[in-house]
DNA sequence: CACATATGTCATAAAAAACTGACATATACA
DNA sequence: TGTATATGTCAGTTTTTTATGACATATGTG
């Protein structure tokens, strides 16, 4: 049901194209030139990907598309992690919170790295 | 930066691993009987993910596994979320509200469905 | 020790996501 | 109309993520 909106948040360029429309809408083009190491095809794709959560709202004047961010679909995460916030809450207090204060480099097994 | 905390975060299965150790730890036996559709090798993969993320702490007991939740990682989703909040009422207030309200589905150009 | 159990590691396959070039459309303006 | 500009669409490759089987280790118990 959210999950669109955790895919769109996953990506390092798109949450940097939400970061640029922080200041106010901007064309597309204008989003193109803040990132020289991409296409504007790819760039075009992940304003699509934030559009279809909702992110980002589309506004056209003539040739001109202006992306504008929309911080609302964000609530839904928001409410999700305030009631993990309640219940950890009881968590820590039943001895959790120790442990996480004893062991803080659990290190499990290995992953290859990324890359 | 954060970037491995929303990666963890955008795959449904780990989000609902999180959910399910919100009841308090679990080892990892207990979390695969949870989704039958998947193998021991898959739902460790996504546990690694979500450790190394430090969304979920381990605690060795024996051959016993327990994978606590933290939550704490989530506080610095939390915090850039405020900001965007902050400022979109601003945004809000300069115009952009009453283009929300009027202009509900912007539909962009189509994209191919996943799947 | 022999055996069951719970977890750890590795190589690989399948699926999804990211990225791009080439071409298409649509608007502005002389 | 002709041309420049801004965005839209498509087909394809590359990269990353997800998923799995086979095998390895490590612990508990008779």
């Amino acid at each position: 049901m959210d999950g669109p909106i955790w895919k769109a948040l996953a990506d390092e360029t798109r949450r940097s194209i939400l970061d640029a429309l922080v200041d106010g809408p901007k064309a597309t083009g204008d989003l193109v030139e803040l990132f020289p190491h991409l296409g504007r095809t790819t760039v075009m794709m992940h304003l699509d990907i934030l559009t279809e959560a909702k992110l980002v709202l589309v506004k056209r004047e003539g040739r001109m598309r202006w992306n504008h961010l929309n911080a609302m679909p964000i609530q839904l995460i928001y409410d999700r992690w305030v009631n993990w916030q309640v219940r950890d809450a009881t968590t820590l207090a039943s001895g959790l919170k120790s442990f996480v204060e004893k062991n803080n480099s659990p290190r499990t097994h290995k992953r290859k790295k990324a890359g």
